[in-house]
DNA sequence: TTGACATATGCCGATATGGACATATCTTTG
DNA sequence: CAAAGATATGTCCATATCGGCATATGTCAA
């Protein structure tokens, strides 16, 4: 299966450094490639393939305006990632990882005394 | 900068659709890796290969018993995630993005007025 | 010890990806 | 129209990753 590409799956997507910064630079409003390249202190050439990467996976939208192109967030397509991992929440508190012990612990003995019997 | 590698961010291990529903198949209980192979239909030597990632990357634990290796969950290493995608959830909800066009549309208007002051 | 399991690893090939650099395209302005 | 500014894209290279397959390693039972 590989994974699937990174202009298809936001998983993938985000799995990029420099394109999750460019999400949370996008927050809140629009910005035009060189100052986003200039905040991220790369390229403009490689910021616009991150943007293209980030447009294609609909994570952001274009928009002309003279000479530039104002590039803002559509996080709609972040949500599949947070339904995902909201799904462990309750696996990385601490007051579940000691239940989870003493449940571990019940189904150990349980096991235990299985075979004893 | 380039991506970091799968074995050592949590966010481009989970950017592989099997590793993730790897992990869903551990929420709960521990599974040895036949078990995950044959849940997921992969080859086992695939299954352990994700799991060598998932291992590194600190997303799941092992367990010996005995003839088999118990993987177990391990999510805090998703909370890093969790952070970063909560982040965003104000804009993909649907109110927020009419007042989001609202407020745009202020902008727009001032800008304009102000380059015809 | 031998055989049957269960799992991990090494090697190979195919491919996606990201960065650098040069350059094309489009818009605005003089 | 020419020049400047903003952005997109193509080419080339290096590398990470994934899958398949064969095989090594480790464990348990007879």
């Amino acid at each position: 299966m590989a994974r699937a590409a990174t202009t298809s799956d936001a998983f993938n997507a985000v799995a990029e450094p420099q394109r999750r910064r460019i999400l949370v630079l996008l927050k809140g409003r629009e910005r035009p490639v060189n100052e986003l390249a200039r905040a991220l202190r790369i390229t403009q050439p490689r910021t616009s393939k991150h943007l293209r990467v980030l447009r294609e996976v609909g994570l952001v939208r274009v928009r002309e305006a003279g000479q530039q192109r104002l590039y803002g967030l559509d996080a709609r397509g972040l949500e599949p990632v947070h339904e995902w991992v909201i799904g462990f929440e309750q696996y990385w508190n601490e007051n579940f990882d000691r239940l989870n012990a003493y449940v571990k612990g019940l189904q150990e003995k349980e096991r235990t005394d299985g075979r004893r019997r």
